[in-house]
DNA sequence: TTGGGTCAAGGAGTC
DNA sequence: GACTCCTTGACCCAA
């Protein structure tokens, strides 16, 4: 059986999981915890649509508490909207979705620089403490190896050594290959050396191959799900012909899910669909999804 | 009122 | 060495 999901917002209801302000209004605490509120009201909002039109995943916006793991943040999160976030757990595992999130490219574990190292592993714990608060066990925490700063093995041997201590975040860190740098073989393989399993992402592996097919990929990174007793996943793009390689589109090319439906050649997969038509981009993907009155949105 | 530029953070690539 | 891109929404400022 496969699976959809899209990230961070819908823009059918519309509800968005990734509000945020400026670190400059962070001070403001009244505006931050209603800020908060509504993300995390608008995330129970996305569940309930999601499970009434059959989507199995959402990825949450990773600014569900912005700068949580910013020196500046002044209050104790988990004390203040655990409440709200264990409702949101509990809700997605009686509706059957399954909840990821994905830090950004700021995110570097194997950097050679102490103090971005230290930041990384901030909001690594970050995430991590969201799934706890959740309570979800098969929550997925997606990022990218991160530089290759001149010497890939270093950096790898690097990112293992920074991330092997920390447990908490390994129970639900998944690895993604890119497509610049990292390749699903060296993806898969450093995942392999902390025990975690390995993502491939369909436009990412076409820029970035590392000379294997995307059915050879597949293999790889499909299987190294089996010890976390977790549905594999995997994710899909299609390139923006007017944008830089690896801008995303607005929605899937039929090609491109060709491609992708014949190299899992029938094997189940959590499949997450990252195009700017967010949920709008399942509908020709064959989900059951009500079609945006207007695009005004479609870039 | 709107549209454009900027905002916490990293790194790689281009010129 | 300066600038750009990767994403999204907030917010400031100029027109």
């Amino acid at each position: 059986m496969i699976r959809l999901g899209y990230p961070t917002q819908n823009l059918f209801i519309p509800a968005s999981t990734n509000r945020s302000l400026r670190l400059a209004n962070l001070g403001d605490e009244e505006k931050l915890k209603a800020l908060i509120r509504d993300n995390t009201s608008d995330l129970e909002t996305i569940l309930r649509w999601n499970a009434e039109h059959d989507i199995g995943l959402f990825r949450m916006g990773q600014n569900l508490i912005p700068f949580a793991s910013h020196p500046e943040f002044s209050y104790e999160w988990r004390e203040v909207h655990g409440e709200e976030l264990a409702r949101a757990g509990s809700l997605a595992a009686s509706l059957g979705v399954r909840l990821s999130m994905h830090p950004g490219q700021y995110i570097n574990p194997g950097s050679p620089k102490p103090e971005v190292v230290e930041r990384s592993l901030h909001e690594l714990r970050y995430v991590a403490a969201i799934f706890d608060a959740m309570g979800i066990s098969d929550g997925v925490l997606v990022l990218h190896l991160g530089g290759a700063y001149d010497d890939k093995e270093a950096s790898a041997k690097r990112f293992i050594e920074t991330m092997k201590p920390e447990t908490e975040t390994l129970r639900y860190l998944a690895l993604e290959n890119d497509e610049r740098i990292w390749t699903v073989e060296e993806v898969s393989r450093t995942a392999a050396a902390l025990g975690i399993p390995a993502i491939t992402d369909t436009l990412h592996h076409a820029l970035n191959p590392g000379g294997l097919a995307l059915p050879e990929a597949l293999d790889l990174s499909l299987p190294t799900w089996n010890s976390r007793g977790d549905r594999p996943k995997l994710h899909i793009s299609s390139q923006n012909p007017e944008k830089q390689a690896g801008a995303h589109d607005y929605a899937i090319h039929a090609e491109d899910w060709d491609v992708l439906r014949n190299a899992l050649d029938g094997r189940d997969a959590d499949i997450m669909v990252e195009a700017k038509g967010k949920e709008q981009a399942l509908i020709p993907l064959g989900a059951n999804v009500p079609k945006l009155a207007k695009e005004e949105n479609r870039a």
